[in-house]
DNA sequence: CCATTGTTGCAAATAATTCTCAACTGCATT
DNA sequence: AATGCAGTTGAGAATTATTTGCAACAATGG
């Protein structure tokens, strides 16, 4: 990950190194403040401050993903896994990945039909087993 | 609308009165600055705290739609139109409202496949005028 | 019309994130 | 290995969106 930046001509400090491997190791979805305390146990330098400057350039360089729930802190996932979208069983609040070529390719001729390229998109399924 | 709060068990205020009517004439999507400066307009006393907890006793209600899009301030709407889907513009902030049979129908098929029933959903695409 | 209980305005409090600026550090070059 | 400089950092102040505490006020039932 670390070659990926520096070839978008990021350059590598410390504290970014630092903050790669707290995110490689990350297996949930820790926002900023999470990932400022698990990077301050290594690192006690470390300030809140540059882990959003480091969050914004590793999703500037397209390493990490930003997911942004209602209305709650941001929370981040490194970008090496596949998109996919979410349904979420209201019952239990599982949530369930799932992806769909047709949904994707349909978004994109709406989008397009309106004049716009899409960035990125959130679809969120709220459901409830079949009864 | 009013009589829906009534009903809701909700006080009818001067202020509350006022931003119903708001809401009802917004073709928009305002976030809560906006319909205080309109709010504003009509009656100088009305403030914005007023603004914030009117929005969540309305949205209680369910007389109104609060859309958190990505990391910008809250945006509201009336319930009472059909169901739509949001596209917004990365550069001016803009949302269009669009909506798809065939994306509707495909989120009720994957969700069938994966045993659910769809209660409701969320479909938001982020994106930027076509160059 | 009065009492009760909910509502408002204001200002201060919170929460998430960004910014300012002086000190510091990668890294390309000598 | 030493040097220059542009990019980066830490600390805290600033900003933005929203919530809350509290005393004054107003909507509804009786």
């Amino acid at each position: 990950m670390e070659n990926a930046l520096r070839d978008a001509g990021v350059r590598i400090t410390r504290q970014r190194r630092l903050l790669v491997q707290v995110l490689a190791e990350a297996d949930d979805h820790p926002d900023a403040n999470a990932l400022h305390r698990r990077a301050h146990a290594n690192d006690p330098k470390v300030s809140l401050a540059t882990v959003y400057r480091t969050l914004s350039v590793l999703e500037e360089a397209g390493v990490i993903d930003r997911h942004a729930f209602e209305g709650k802190p941001a929370r981040f996932e490194t970008s090496d896994r596949p998109h996919h979208d979410h349904l979420i069983d209201l019952e239990t609040g599982a949530v369930i990945e799932f992806r769909s070529e047709k949904i994707e390719r349909l978004q994109a001729e709406i989008a397009a039909e309106l004049g716009y390229d899409i960035v990125h998109h959130r679809l969120e399924l709220y459901a409830r087993k079949q009864g």
